[in-house]
RNA sequence: GUGGGUGUAGCUCAGGUGGUUAGAGCGCCAGGUUGUGGCCCUGGAGGCCGUCGGUUCGAGUCCGAUCAUCCACCCCA
């Protein structure tokens, strides 16, 4: 493919067709997210790579091998943000947003950056509705952030989803827990995959999730981690289940899902769907209490989810949910003869400028073609305009739906009420 | 990064074993009503057959490479 005409690989134009998609869903979005309470935060496409390193951890595959990394011309190390959490945390820091008070509630709708293989609902540059939680070690917090997230999945028409939960543990409990799985892989060495040899050491959590035959078999009999949490961490999880059970939340306890962001503590959950394919996790999230403090800011609790917008647009459009079309023009003038293009230029731009949408032909069509393109375009009503309706100051005004036609005076305020009044 | 499928008109796709001007449907434009859309009919425009190289008298068709795309692994949203 041409440089010139080819988008990089792995990114995606929304198509003026389509944009209305994308619209519904950010608006849907903001006023679930406002219904809870978050405000929305804004924040720079780029950071300066040490903040990944801290925070999405540096041994993660984000990390080492997905990251678009380069050096600006002050000789600083960039990176393209391949999450949202790192930029809210440092922000959250670098302004003392705690000062206002805690908790601290924001979301954001933004890209992300990953040099990844691009398959089915997995870009390269994609788009994220997050949300983040500051301040609240309890398990309330949960209840809010997945509360937030199960109704707008809902209201996007979503409600077949698979909502997994589970509990990783905190500093205190999960390395017993590493160890102890580690312990019973050794025994199983000879018949885990080779990718799952590597794991050993640097993620064992990770041999859970494995597809292999060999290594799911050794897998079930593997140590569960909810037997190795901390009574504090046990209690936490048992409340956020009470919680999610009292609001009427369906879940399912997955001890394997394992998040890929090293921050992660706690809580873990997904969303997932069945209907896309292999990448089916439609919103991930989970608590990071040490997030901030590893960044150098205070010691402050918080958590929230990431949330895809390419694949909560395919799964919608996979369970054929149809997002409503915006309305068309209001009103088009389908003019005839020279004479009369000065007199209907001047009328749409009065109509526009009183919020009616107006239209004209510009490519010097016959009426025919005019009516029909009036029709593709989604007018609600046409008015025939030539030589005599110029003369006698009437015009017919054409329900393009029923094909009505009203008599009407050739003025401004007098079409416009008709329109407003009928659409 | 590894593996498999696919690249022909704006879109969805046909084009047995290589053979002259590469097709269809939809869409677009024009006409059939010289002032009225949707249905119907007629005509038209539109194709470096992904790209580069090779085999051959001859390649959309065979071979190689490359790029893109789709799917899976991996990972994640």
């Amino acid at each position: 493919m041409a440089l010139l005409t080819g988008a990089p690989r792995g990114t995606k134009d929304v198509l003026p067709s389509e944009s209305y998609q994308w619209q519904y869903m950010e608006e849907t979005l903001r006023k679930a997210a406002a219904d809870f309470g978050f405000s929305e935060i804004r924040f720079p496409t780029f950071e300066h790579t040490e903040l990944f390193l801290r925070s999405v951890g540096d041994t993660t595959d984000v990390v080492q091998k997905e990251m678009y990394t380069f050096e600006d011309k002050g000789g600083r190390s960039i990176t393209l943000r391949p999450e949202g959490t790192a930029s809210v945390a440092r922000s959250f820091v670098e302004h003392s947003l705690f000062g206002a008070g805690l908790p601290v509630k924001v979301y954001y709708i933004a890209p992300n950056f990953r040099y990844e293989k691009p398959q089915a609902g997995r870009l390269r540059e994609h788009h994220q509705f997050g949300v983040e939680y500051f301040g609240s070690e309890r398990p309330e917090a949960e209840a809010e952030v997945i509360g937030l997230a199960d109704t707008f999945l809902r209201r996007l028409g979503l409600n077949n989803l698979n909502v997994q939960l589970n509990s990783i543990g905190c500093h205190h409990c999960r390395p017993a827990f590493h160890k102890a799985l580690q312990e019973y892989f050794k025994e199983h060495e000879s018949e885990l995959c080779p990718t799952c040899l590597e794991r050993m050491e640097r993620n064992p959590l990770r041999i859970l999730d494995c597809k292999n035959e060999s290594c799911a078999k050794i897998a079930e009999g593997a140590p569960i981690g909810l037997h190795y949490l901390c009574p504090e961490c046990k209690e936490h999880f048992e409340m956020v289940q009470t919680y999610l059970r009292e609001m009427g939340i369906d879940f399912t306890i997955n001890p394997h899902i394992v998040r890929g962001l090293d921050y992660y503590v706690r809580t873990v959950f997904e969303f997932v769907s069945d209907a896309i394919g292999a990448q089916g996790t439609v919103c991930g999230g989970g608590r990071y209490d040490g997030l901030v403090s590893a960044i150098g800011g205070k010691d402050v609790p918080g958590l929230g989810f990431g949330s895809g917008i390419e694949r909560l647009l395919l799964v919608m459009e996979a369970q054929g949910i149809k997002i409503p079309k915006p309305n068309g023009c209001d009103v088009f003038f389908a003019a005839l003869g020279e004479e009369t293009s000065l007199p209907v230029e001047k009328m749409i731009f009065q109509l526009r400028q009183l919020g009616i949408s107006a239209e004209r032909d510009t490519m010097g069509r016959g009426l025919k073609a005019q009516m029909k393109y009036a029709d593709r375009i989604d007018a609600k009503y046409v008015v025939v305009i030539g030589e005599d309706e110029l003369t006698n100051g009437l015009v017919h005004l054409k329900c393009m739906e029923t094909g009505e036609q009203t008599e009407c005076k050739l003025d401004i305020q007098e079409i416009a009420q008709w329109v407003k009044a009928h659409h």
